[in-house]
DNA sequence: GCAGGTGCCGTACGTCGTACCGGCCGCCGG
DNA sequence: CCGGCGGCCGGTACGACGTACGGCACCTGC
């Protein structure tokens, strides 16, 4: 496989793909697959035992179906990958805008972590560019539209959404390694922990880096491990907010 | 392979790989191989051509050994990796801290997005967990000195390391993406967005997503495609600082 | 001079994505 | 009513990959 993408060669069949452009087949039975059904057993999988589990071979096995059968819908994983992307955003909830807009764009953070949480694969999954589906179009078009009148420029409110989205990517994907690492070590953070820190101390000269160690050993204690990634979640959306907050009231006073 | 990781069974092994436990051989004329050798060829290769195109056999080759020797030693390709990841943080550097903390923070920012630009592969390798190398305890210790002393908890002076680094990373990787997407086919940003925009009109309905239409075309404009990352980066950092002074102005005032 | 160990590596296995091609079956034009 | 055709299905096979295993050559210490 090498790399999740290829030379890709063809934008419109991709694209094809993701928008479904494709009439359903007249015959009277219709087929035995479809993208949708693929899709769905692909995300499963994907859920419950993560991207490296997702096999072309497992997904067929899934869906009772040979291999390559597969291949008839879909012309090859990296854009399998795609449309699961785009279809996991399609479900996130997109209630009415209300508030102001920090509470709305607080709102948004916390739907788009809980997306992460829900489906962890994307986070290894996005690293390429982004998936121009139609349910990737409205999810940005929503999450635009309830900052867009906060007093910046068009070009600062995507900005801003894209720094609030990045920090949810991070700290999505920091509590997702410790949830995973906990699936195939069989230990939870604080065991594993336990286990390389002797090893730690045999190598480190003591007294070598006393604040890495003072601030290392005080942000394990205080929050019981498996709570760290959250505070960072918490504390950084707030910093992030609050620099917002500037230049927002920044503009609003200059006006 | 399947995954980066596997059971990863031995963390004693792992360490000693990272801080060099092993007396050089006594042999005349030292073997032809050493773990420095296989990580600079390593890193080589990742920094070129990426991580998809560091293979075992690869690293063999480069060093004019067969493939099989790299094991002798290194345990795994995971491993290997982490050891570039380590041996890459060891390059950085650490001049004396200088200037008020904001200044020191952006320091580190731009440091060590300067590393991501050297080293992209760190990137999509650092997607599992922390080295625990010398050369990370090193960093770790050197970037909270520059800020141990704004007057916040210490847990809090990690939650802004993190804060800070995420979203470094997050920019990285966006900056990243436009530049391997170029190399991977052979169009820069801008073409690339041509050749999928009319393909994307097809399929739209006119008058849908107005908000998302104008943000995006907007922010497209602007920046021209290729310097889109680096607002991004410039003005996310500004925010994230932003939102830190306000907690440390806070702290400041209730003392 | 010899035995043991260290460094090296050829071969082979199991996994992956997927190209290719041949068989099947329901529909439609004659 | 029937013959062919087009969409669907999938078996086989190829070329990557990581790496387990066992053997070979040479140096070193006795």
């Amino acid at each position: 496989m090498a790399s999740e993408r290829k030379a890709t060669a063809d934008p419109a069949r991709s694209l094809a793909l993701l928008w479904r452009t494709r009439e359903p087949t007249s015959r009277s039975a219709g087929p035995a697959l479809s993208v949708d059904r693929i899709v769905r057993v692909a995300i499963d999988i994907a859920d419950a035992e993560g991207l490296d589990a997702l096999t072309m071979r497992r997904v067929g096995e899934a869906l009772g179906v040979g291999t390559m059968s597969v291949y008839t819908y879909v012309p090859g994983k990296a854009e399998l990958v795609a449309v699961m992307i785009d279809t996991a955003y399609g479900e996130m909830p997109r209630p009415a805008v209300e508030g102001d807009w920090r509470t709305r764009l607080e709102r948004i953070a916390r739907d788009n972590l809980a997306l992460y949480q829900r489906h962890p694969w994307m986070l290894r999954a996005e690293t390429t560019r982004p998936v121009l589906g139609p349910h990737l179009m409205a999810k940005y078009d929503y999450e635009l539209s309830a900052i867009v009148d906060i007093g910046l420029t068009d070009v600062e409110v995507d900005a801003v959404l894209t720094l609030v989205l990045g920090h949810v990517k991070s700290a999505a994907r920091a509590a997702s390694e410790v949830v995973d690492l906990e699936r195939e070590t069989g230990m939870t953070d604080g065991q594993w922990w336990q286990s390389h820190a002797p090893w730690l101390e045999t190598f480190l000269k003591p007294g070598a880096y006393p604040t890495a160690s003072r601030v290392g050993t005080a942000a394990g204690q205080q929050h019981g491990a498996a709570y760290g990634p959250e505070y960072a979640f918490e504390f950084g959306l707030q910093r992030v907010l609050d620099g917002i907050s500037v230049v927002v009231a920044e503009r609003a006073a200059n006006r």
